[in-house]
RNA sequence: GCCCCGGUAGCCCAAUGGCAGAGGCAGCGGUCUCAAACACCGUCCAGUGUGGGUUCGAAUCCCACCCGGGGCACCA
């Protein structure tokens, strides 16, 4: 990978389009852009402003999602998407749009941490160090970014302004009434004036701190006691959308118990309907609005309460299918439900007490293993099915889940298979209240599993409610919750998979909590004129992590080591007091849940953005569009998380009036993985990659043979390349070309390095178009195009336009390599022709393009030329050949005037030899003519 | 198990329901070279995962299945 595709010392090719003078040429016109400022971009307003600049331009908003900045620099998948989105944002210079296009840093977080506590160096140095060689890395790329608006998330004078929104979020409540945040102050004076009531209490004879503890009910930033993912291993509580399928945390890997701990929380549950809905408003693929639907999980269904024997409480329970309550024959608790210990009898206690220990030991991991065969108990307690009257069983079993619903099911063992699976283990009754479509019957004995369609109902009715004869599970529901309303059994009810978001970590590497508590321990938030409150130094970054597996292990942030700095006396309004300050950091997602907002005005110390700036470049587009980026690039791994987090913050934000748009990111495009082949060892180790060598058809490493896989590139698979080294091989206008020729941007593809030549070769023959290798001398040609060229020409235009319109970058080179490929066997390029097509090469070989521009005799650069618009005339042909079917195989070709109507096409085809003997004397039944594209004749 | 995305030449990939091929790699033949590499010129290569259906016509639309990738999952 280190040899260059240079000239050998005997090549008389002087001026030849190698590896070493695409990298001369590139570092050329990067220091040029630099010190031209050739991509900065103005502003309606502020420090960054040039009314006279953005002019009446139409703008575009082009974003990456922005690199953490690890030690190793940018991995190839960085350069997949940066071109991309660099190649789209050339191109729309081109088109006479106002491009805001930069990148920043995602640098809080776990690595620089850890890195930090392994070598002793503080972060912030790590970091700084980072971000300078990743900047250095971009650079290289070419990309045009407008270097005055790079952001990083570590620096106070960004930090200031992610502590500023977190404090209006602590500051906000969400009015369910009229769904959206308000400031907190309005709940007060509705509190005064008795228009609200308060939840834990009578607000008028609140003491002072009952009231600070109702407001917390509110606030959309709240501490909690509750469940919370505590991960010993990490040293740190994390957020559900950090932990794995299997019970694991996202980073480290390490096991994470549920333990009720005292956390800061958002309220993002409070938003779910919001969530979901203004999906419909963004430009995504079905895909990844189908995991945040899947994430925020509604579902609609009833809430129905059951009176208990012998007992004065009711079991309440969720259901979807309240339409099934006639065949409610048990019911089963969370061994966690707080009703366990009333309901259970004396007989069962041991049982339940013993099934509940063997419950609580289990790992969530265990518990979800689906495959293990139903467990569970019965509590000697029976409960009243309302509709039936029926006295039922009251069971535990950890299928049931205490975080969802109210931990606790009423069991449909003929409609719902876990019920169905339950009831036949235990010998519980199964009845069924529809009849099956597919014939089975109506003798649940018989059944393999439980039927769960559309089907009539049976044994449904009682005296003031009968279902027999409904046909559809939406009638039956329907009809089944007016009963229940009326009755007061129940209410229809939409619950959420979705949980409040914790929003604390105990680490050291993050954005210190702008709060300090008082002396009775209540929260105030620091005034927004004392922000940033500033990470403090320390030497001891490290949380106290335990043994992966001590669930009973508790955290230890790193500053709550920092005596000095957790006591601080402020005048908060009542004078000079001592405070305690929190001492949490607040988690990754915080700093990248606003950063394309700073990008818009990143100098501003008034605003965390200017609403003129925010208007302009992020404001909706006409009536029913959300605002936001209009492209957004980035994996799909962030599709739960970050998007989630960021949609959220965004919407708060937009409540509060401090933004226009409703959304964030207007349209998303999801960029494939670079794969490369991995190669494992007899042991199914993998080995580096770059050293296995092919020798007879099989693949060997030292030696042995090993075997070949494909999978995503990086570290853990060893089959990563630098995209550097592909820069110091051939140039990063190769690199360019060929990660985006590999295929679609959203479709993942397997790195071949002997495939980049293809284009290096491309971006050669265009050079050698243009440039004669003996003499460096511009060679076009002085003749006029001929008609051909000039059709080759303005279809390749108007292809090209129509192909980056869509994004679609692989099928925009493909038409530049075949208009290159006609000039080539021409000889060369006609005079006439270099301009345009160096135009139009710009956006994806933009030092190439440069250098060519100004050969050609340009002083300014080519970022700001028009792009070519195709000439109609040159796209349509003077005659069209139709290819003539006969019954759907091509039996004779006809030539004939574009202009030629369908009548005309017809007889031609009818009087084409080779199609008179196809049809041989026969009459055709049919003759379909499609314009300007073929002929059928149907016998 | 459920939900997305994909399956076209040896490989990566194109193809508004209309002649399966735009582009690249590899292969093969040639030019250049003492020879090679680079470069250049030319050229071979399939019936679109499988089985049905709709249609004058299907890679494309519909149904079922197979394979690969991703997400969710005892969510009531």
């Amino acid at each position: 990978m280190s040899e260059q595709h240079d000239t050998s010392p005997g090549d008389t090719h002087a001026h030849r389009y190698t590896g070493v003078l695409a990298q001369e040429i590139e570092a050329t016109w990067q220091a040029r852009w630099a010190a031209e400022g050739t991509f900065e971009t103005p502003n309606p307003a502020g420090s960054l402003a040039d009314p006279d600049a953005v002019g009446g331009r139409p703008k575009q908003f082009i974003l990456d999602m922005f690199p953490y900045p690890s030690g190793a620099g940018l991995h190839m998948g960085h350069p997949l998407g940066f071109t991309a989105t660099d190649m789209y944002a050339r191109y729309l210079r081109m088109t006479g749009h106002n491009v805001l296009y930069t990148m920043g840093f995602d640098a809080f977080g776990l690595p620089a941490e850890q890195y930090a506590v392994q070598t002793g160096q503080h972060p912030a140095i790590t970091t700084d160090q980072n971000i300078a060689n990743i900047r250095s890395q971009l650079k290289r790329l070419g990309l045009s970014h407008d270097p005055r608006r790079s952001i990083s998330t570590t620096d106070p004078g960004y930090y200031r302004w992610t502590q500023w929104i977190f404090r209006e979020i602590f500051n906000a409540w969400f009015d369910p009434q009229q769904q959206r945040a308000r400031r907190i102050d309005e709940l007060v004076a509705e509190f005064d004036a008795g228009t609200r009531s308060a939840k834990t209490g009578d607000w008028s004879t609140m003491s002072a701190a009952d009231r600070l503890r109702e407001l917390d009910e509110w606030r959309l930033a709240y501490v909690s006691d509750a469940p919370v993912n505590w991960c010993p291993g990490l040293g740190t509580v994390v957020a559900n959308e950090e932990v794995t399928a299997d019970g694991r945390s996202d980073r480290g890997n390490f096991p994470v118990f549920k333990r009720n701990m005292r956390q800061w929380m958002m309220r993002i549950t409070a938003y779910a309907d919001r969530l979901i809905d203004d999906l419909d408003l963004l430009d995504w693929t079905d895909a990844i609005k189908a995991m945040q639907r899947n994430w925020i999980g509604r579902s609609e269904g009833a809430t129905v309460h059951f009176d208990v024997s012998g007992h004065d409480t009711r079991i309440t329970v969720f259901t979807t299918r309240p339409d099934t309550l006639f065949g409610a024959t048990f019911m089963v608790l969370a061994p966690e439900h707080p009703l366990v210990d009333v309901l259970t009898t004396a007989d069962h206690a041991d049982d339940v007490a013993a099934y509940r220990r063997a419950a609580e030991s289990k790992k969530d991991i265990d518990r979800q293993d689906e495959t293990r065969e139903k467990t569970g108990v019965f509590t000697g307690a029976f409960a009243i099915n309302p509709l039936s009257g029926a006295r039922i069983p009251v069971w535990i079993a950890d299928y049931v889940l205490m975080g969802y619903g109210y931990g606790a099911i009423m069991a449909v063992p003929c409609g719902d298979q876990r019920d169905f699976e339950f009831a036949r283990k235990f010998g519980l009754e199964i009845v069924a209240i529809q009849e099956p479509t597919d014939g089975r019957g109506t003798d649940c004995s018989t059944w393999d599993d439980a039927f769960t369609g559309d089907a009539p109902y049976v044994n449904s009715a009682n005296e003031s409610l009968d279902l027999n004869g409904i046909a559809t599970k939406a009638e039956g529901v329907a009809v089944t919750n007016r009963w229940l309303e009326a009755q007061g059994h129940g209410h229809t009810t939409i619950t959420y998979k979705l949980r409040d978001w914790l929003f604390s970590r105990q680490r050291y590497w993050g954005e210190p909590f702008p709060i300090v508590y008082d002396a009775d321990g209540n929260a105030h938030a620091i005034p927004a004129e004392m922000l940033p409150v500033l990470l403090p130094d320390t030497d001891q970054f490290s949380p106290r992590t335990f043994d992966p597996d001590d669930a009973m292990s508790n955290p230890e942030s790193p500053l709550d080591r920092l005596t000095d700095w957790v006591e601080v006396t402020l005048d908060l309004g009542d004078g000079p007091q001592v405070y305690r300050r929190d001492t949490n950091v607040m988690p990754q997602w915080a700093g990248s849940c606003w950063y394309e907002l700073r990008y818009l005005d990143p100098a501003n110390d008034d605003a965390f953005v200017d609403p003129a700036n925010e208007a302009y470049w992020m404001g909706p587009q006409g009536p029913g569009h959300p605002g936001g980026v209009d492209l957004y690039v980035g994996g799909v791994e962030h599709a739960v998380l970050h998007l989630l987090y960021a949609r959220f913050w965004h919407k708060v934000l937009f409540d509060l009036g401090h933004v226009s748009s409703v959304e964030p990111f207007h349209k998303l495009f999801n960029q494939g993985y670079i794969l490369a082949a991995a190669y494992t060892d007899e042991r199914g180790m993998y080995v580096e990659a770059s050293d296995v060598e092919q020798r007879d058809g099989g693949y060997v490493y030292e030696g042995r043979p090993v075997n070949r896989e494909y999978g995503k590139m990086g570290k853990s698979l060893k089959n990563a390349l630098d995209p550097m080294d592909l820069c110091n091989e051939y140039g990063a206008d190769t690199l360019r070309l060929y990660l985006e020729s590999m295929g679609p941007l959203d479709a993942s593809r397997p790195w071949e390095s002997k495939d980049v030549v293809g284009v290096y070769r491309f971006l050669q023959r265009v050079w050698r178009n243009i440039v004669d290798e003996e003499t460096g001398t511009i060679r076009t040609l002085a003749d006029e195009p001929s008609v051909e060229t000039l059709r080759v020409l303005h279809r390749t235009v108007a292809a090209v336009r129509d192909e980056l319109d869509n994004l679609r970058f692989n099928t925009a080179i493909a038409k530049l390599i075949e208009l290159n490929n006609h000039l080539t066997k021409l000889g060369g390029c006609p005079a006439s022709i270099a301009e345009p097509l160096v135009i139009m090469v710009a956006p994806f070989a933009p030092h190439l393009a440069e250098e060519l521009w100004s050969r050609l005799g340009h002083a300014a650069t080519v970022a700001y030329e028009a792009f070519p618009v195709a000439d109609p005339q040159y796209l349509v042909d003077e005659t069209v050949e139709y290819p003539v079917q006969v019954n759907g195989k091509v039996r004779g070709r006809i030539t004939v005037a574009a202009d030629a109507d369908n009548a005309a096409v017809e007889a031609a085809a009818l009087a084409d030899e080779k199609v008179i003997a196809a049809i041989d004397g026969t009459t055709p039944k049919k003759v379909i003519v499609v314009p300007g594209r073929m002929v059928n004749i149907v016998l």
